[in-house]
DNA sequence: TTGATATTTGAACGTTCGTTCAAAACTATA
DNA sequence: TATAGTTTTGAACGAACGTTCAAATATCAA
């Protein structure tokens, strides 16, 4: 069944278990005693370790989140002063696919996750605003240095148009590998980031830049 | 409690009940006591007019789902056959703001619950592929007139990229209007789509057009 | 009005859920 | 080795779940 690394501790375990099979069928969809015989460990330890079902599903966020974010806010700090939106985009989007590409099937589930509970009304709150709205903040106040001209209103829709295409894309929900034929894999995700840059650079100059839409 | 129009039809106040709490809650957070309670009916209705749960959430989808394609075929097909990449993506996506705008806030619960099955894997497939394929092969194969240049690849991802943000937007998870400090709300459909469009199509031309990326 | 059909009711079925707890086992300090 | 603290075990709790069914009621053609 489950990963019974005997090297991992018992509180991974779970949190693996459950990162997985969250990702898989969501919060509801999910019982303790699939996640523990997942995990091979015995039903009661996942009370004892993280308390009720919620502070379990939220552990399993932070544990994630915390170490994106520290990267994100690197990779905004490094960013030259004349920096342009494209690297702006770039700062922000590349630790994400560096983790999913590199960080093994965890980070996978975890863009999975990220992307379920963003369009459900129930953790939006609790999980994204805390956990997201600082990142995001500094996103933004780094576009308008790159977008000086734009009204900052433009400048929260692109980047909410940017939340939405970084997500589906993370997720690799695999629906274009069928539409498309094969012919392109939602798993080879270097790829598609290289596409998904040069694609949001030129919207944000579109509708922010000094040509950008107006109201 | 729930909406107990007398006007409506048994079978309509489940599925009515049905949309706005799946969308809200998601299939294994709702319970068929909470909707047949919601929807003022005994609980066995549920069963006797639909079958299991699963597929009463099947109805509640295919319901609104066969309205939309609908209308997306009918604006694809009245473009006229040199048509800019951005009236294509104007067609597609028009209908479904038309109905959310104006077509009450079943169509909003409708728009939160395709942008939450989307990333769950276990309805991709049943679901988004059996109800959406169609309309969006139509969808690329109009676009490549727009864009003869492109590869077909970069078209698919692009598409990609415009369904994770079309998707974002309609669901109106009120993450923005926060983030903005008021400043945008994710309700006011008719400014988002038309800052919509002018990011996507410049994100298009940049993907597909002449000097579109490689690879 | 009568009789066949469709719908609604209220209760119950067995199963699974999150959570709790006392006892057992383990760990590590003195 | 004795002991205090931590972790694991196995079983149990009441509650809520999807589903089923026979009886009651409503609908409507003959």
């Amino acid at each position: 069944m489950g990963v019974h690394d005997s090297e991992l501790s018992t509180q991974d375990r779970i949190l693996n278990a459950s990162e997985s099979l969250f990702a898989e069928f969501g919060f509801d969809g999910v019982s303790l005693r699939r996640i523990t015989q997942h995990a091979g460990v015995e039903l009661a330890l996942a009370n004892y370790h993280f308390g009720p079902k919620k502070d379990l599903f939220l552990a399993v966020i932070r544990r994630r989140a915390d170490e994106l974010n520290r990267a994100r806010v690197g990779a905004l700090d490094a960013l030259e002063p004349d920096a342009e939106v494209a690297e702006v985009i770039d700062a922000f989007t590349r630790p994400f696919l560096e983790k999913s590409v590199r960080g093994g099937s965890g980070w996978k589930s975890y863009a999975r996750l990220i992307a379920q509970i963003a369009n459900s009304p129930r953790w939006t709150e609790v999980v994204m605003a805390s956990q997201f709205d600082g990142v995001a903040t500094k996103f933004i106040e780094r576009t308008k240095l790159a977008l000086p001209h734009s009204a900052d209103r433009n400048i929260y829709w692109a980047f909410h148009f940017l939340l939405g295409t970084m997500m589906m894309t993370f997720a690799e929900t695999e629906r274009i590998d069928s539409l498309s034929g094969g012919r392109c894999r939602s798993s080879d995700l270097d790829t598609i980031h290289a596409k998904m840059i040069p694609f949001l650079a030129a919207g944000f100059l579109a509708l922010c830049g000094p040509d950008g839409v107006g109201g």
